[in-house]
DNA sequence: TATTGTTATACTCTATAACTATA
DNA sequence: TATAGTTATAGAGTATAACAATA
């Protein structure tokens, strides 16, 4: 926990967490507010707050349904894009600061307990 | 991040995780809210906050320091410790029906990870 | 009548600024 | 005058309940 919280306090600064992940659940394609809350384990009030300041911001935009006049389509911008990859570039290169002074061996140490943590919270 | 945040959530029911952190500074000595704020990273007021909930609760006890009026002692009660325990035991619970599943070689690997992120945390 | 999204409202944790009491 | 702790107030992020629009 305290390594987590290293990592997003220093390394995550141009949005805040909650909202970089959304971000990231649409740089592959359009979501609902609906999806993304289900995604997110978060209510669909709080997810349309969440939204709203990343469309205030310019990073997303909201599209209607041309079929279903309830829903919205929520996608990333081209600045929206640019921020998420700039902030995933900032984070890389405070971690490979990190990693740089410590040995192969230990990387590799670390390459494989991700795996062994990643399996483990997938079941 | 994703796997702390289930640790988290799926282990830390009792108290939630920044009392938890107060409480375990408290269980070796008494300490400040002042002294406690700096540890924790917090301003003092929050942790004002943060200390009067558990001390509603029956978890940590305020004391009155005899030399200096300003300053006042924080320690866990009987009630605080015995909750610290039972937290501790069903995360380790969890943890370990977690960790059941995988090989002693496995749980090598997880354990020398843990030095190694420890010893880049600290620097 | 059911579903999507939003608004209204409230709770928690955080912060800074102002206040009280003591040194 | 400086320090410890608290209170006052405000800003995020979260939730549930109530509402409007659409299916």
């Amino acid at each position: 926990m305290r390594i987590s919280r290293r990592v997003r306090f220093e390394s995550t600064q141009l949005v805040a967490p909650h909202q970089l992940s959304v971000m990231a659940r649409l740089e592959d394609r359009a979501l609902t507010p609906r999806e993304l809350a289900g995604i997110e384990c978060v209510s669909p009030p709080s997810m349309t707050r969440t939204v709203s300041g990343l469309v205030e911001r310019g990073l997303v935009a909201r599209q209607d349904d041309p079929l279903d006049g309830r829903q919205v389509f929520l996608s990333l911008t081209a600045f929206g894009l640019l921020t998420l990859k700039e902030t995933r570039r900032k984070r890389d290169a405070w971690m490979a600061s990190r990693l740089r002074g410590i040995s192969a061996e230990e990387r590799e140490v670390l390459v494989r307990a991700t795996e062994i943590l990643t399996r483990l919270a997938s079941e």
